[in-house]
DNA sequence: AATTTATACATAATTTTCTTATGCATAAGA
DNA sequence: TCTTATGCATAAGAAAATTATGTATAAATT
């Protein structure tokens, strides 16, 4: 997509956002998930996504879990219990950022 | 700041909006102006600031012009033709991340 | 008077985070 | 049969930031 470099940085919320809200989800879905909410705007490489969701786990707040189905293998996430408490800040931030980027560039629209 | 790394990546847009509005500031001014309409959320580094300017030069959408105040030097930057037309594009592009972020997280305020 | 903070630029080393490329494997569709 | 879709993973490289360092003058503080 063309303004990719704005996503930089978000990915991390973005998953854990999507966790809080389908309890589990595997990689690929939410590759899927992020593709269908954004009509295609954003497309999450396999590059970034099992590195950060690797790390995610490695810093405690998600917990993995494998399946197998139809004879294929699914890594399913969700988060901790320390991993909600730390959506809930990540979500803050989003909100204050998205604040005061339109604080800065002022579009002709406006936040209610 | 918190949540600088959501910041990443739109920082060449931020700096064209300014000099759009401003019609022209030099670095250390947009550090300041910056910090103020963040309310110190966003602090701009120096190591990122003058890179990207130069950057943007070097493309050919900010040009700029050296003056001498009060025994000190400042670099003022004003957008080029090309520079406003890639403004238009990347506030654009800013808008539309925006509410893809919003989609994405749907937080509980909603854009008009 | 001396030191710190503010103003003003710049670059280098390092880190973070991403894209692109590669690899493996099974299932479905053309 | 070959391509696309599903599913994971890692490595090489690029992009964009942070942190550290450097230079210089002016203002404010101790």
């Amino acid at each position: 997509m063309a303004n990719s470099k704005l996503f930089k940085g978000s990915l991390n919320t973005i998953i854990l956002k999507l966790l809080e809200e389908k309890g589990k989800m595997y990689g690929y879905e939410i590759t899927q998930k992020v593709k269908e909410l954004t009509k295609g705007e954003l497309k999450i490489t396999e590059g970034a996504l099992y590195p950060a969701l690797h790390k995610l786990e490695a810093e405690g707040l998600l917990e993995a879990e494998v399946a197998k189905v139809d004879n294929r293998l699914r890594k399913y996430y969700k988060l901790t219990e320390k991993g909600e408490k730390e959506t809930v800040n990540r979500l803050a931030e989003l909100e204050e950022f998205i604040r005061s980027m339109h604080n800065l560039v002022n579009p002709d629209w406006s936040i209610q």
